[in-house]
DNA sequence: AACATGACCGTGTTGCAGCG
DNA sequence: CGCTGCAACACGGTCATGTT
């Protein structure tokens, strides 16, 4: 394999990496974030006898080498990502060295922009972290994408029935509706509609389907599905209120409409069948389309709180403008 | 000898059952 | 109800074997 090194044991090769052949000793190995060309970034493990190689060779450059080629790797699929890693006969060799690396090497100097390209993938898939960059980490969790809402999937149902006090399934019991969740285990009189609508979204390079959950729903139709749910069968004089709703045009019409969506990725999304992610809050846009629910007064609605607040007054039924951190802990503490 | 591939083994993690 | 121990599984790491 030749590449060039981006990091040598999490340091930057622009900044000169230091060595520190003790602790390369008892750790047996040296990790470097290699990349081929301008394909992926790979970890590259070098062991041992190919660790102590490479740090003397890397040492003996007047400058700081950048090309590396090492013979012999074993490839490894590492958390998803491609891994090589050293073996016994592995040789190391660098900018000058051998052929290859000489030609990559020229080959690198007249393609500037990708020697100094800075990988994402490199800059977040760091060893170590401080406590602080984990908890910044954590609390970017949820990601933001920007997509246009080009359908509401439909033969499955928009809306479940939750439990009036911990928004978890409920499930039919001979008289009453029983809530699943162990820990509130509340017997209900009669539920609370709840959104799980899946909606099929694009952007400019893919498309994907978003899970909408109770608040999210909520943020993108203005009412919460109770209301939905409860003038449906009002209009239809609570005939076959056992039955389920249908989708409601207050959903259908945000078919077309482009949102900024805060969406969350869990071990769910991640385990590969399920290419559906779980949006958990939607922010207007500066320049929302037209939408066609009619109450909604979008001039000013550029920011998360106008677009809260908004939500709030045709809610009413709950203070739902509670900072985000508050509703995060109650849903995880509902959700376990 | 160097290389390529994959099998195997050990370890860590997680889920479940049984017991206090 | 909670804790502990066990088993199953997944993953990382090493090693063996076949090929060039």
């Amino acid at each position: 394999v030749v590449g060039h090194m981006k990091l040598v044991n999490g340091q930057s090769i622009h900044e000169a990496p230091v060595l520190d052949e003790v602790e390369i000793a008892k750790a047996r190995r040296v990790l470097i974030h290699v990349q081929s060309h301008d394909g992926p970034v790979m970890k590259l493990y070098l062991w041992d006898q190919a660790a102590r190689e490479f740090c003397k060779k890397f040492k003996s450059y007047e400058g700081t080498p950048t090309v590396l080629l090492v013979t012999t790797v074993n490839t490894k699929t590492l958390g998803g990502t491609l891994a090589l890693t050293s073996m016994s006969s592995s040789r190391v060799f660098m900018d000058y060295d051998v052929q290859p690396t000489i030609d990559y090497f020229s080959w690198l100097g007249s393609n500037p922009d990708i020697a100094e390209q800075v990988n994402a993938e490199v800059v977040t898939k760091r060893e170590t972290m401080t406590i602080g960059e984990i908890f910044s980490y954590i609390e970017q969790e949820s990601a933001k994408c920007t997509a246009t809402i080009d359908d509401v999937v439909h033969g499955s149902s928009w809306y479940y029935i939750a439990c009036s006090g911990c928004h978890s399934k409920v499930s039919k019991g001979p008289t009453s509706l029983l809530c699943t969740n162990k820990k509130c285990g509340k017997v209900n009189v009669s539920g609370v509609p709840q959104y799980l609508s899946k909606i099929s979204v694009y952007d400019n390079s893919d498309q994907a389907v978003f899970v909408l959950l109770g608040d999210a729903g909520r943020e993108l139709t203005g009412k919460p599905a109770s209301e939905l749910v409860r003038s449906y069968f009002e209009a239809n004089g609570n005939e076959g209120v056992n039955l389920e709703a249908p989708i409601p045009e207050a959903l259908i019409s945000t078919i077309g409409q482009k949102h900024k969506f805060c969406v969350k990725v869990t071990e769910h999304n991640l385990s590969g069948k399920t290419r559906s992610l779980t949006v958990t809050k939607i922010l207007s846009l500066d320049t929302p389309p037209a939408t066609a629910s009619s109450e909604d007064n979008h001039t000013t609605a550029t920011s998360e709180e106008t677009s809260q607040n908004r939500v709030d007054s045709a809610d009413g039924s709950k203070g739902a403008c509670c900072s985000s951190e508050l509703e995060r802990a109650k849903r995880r503490k509902c959700g376990n």
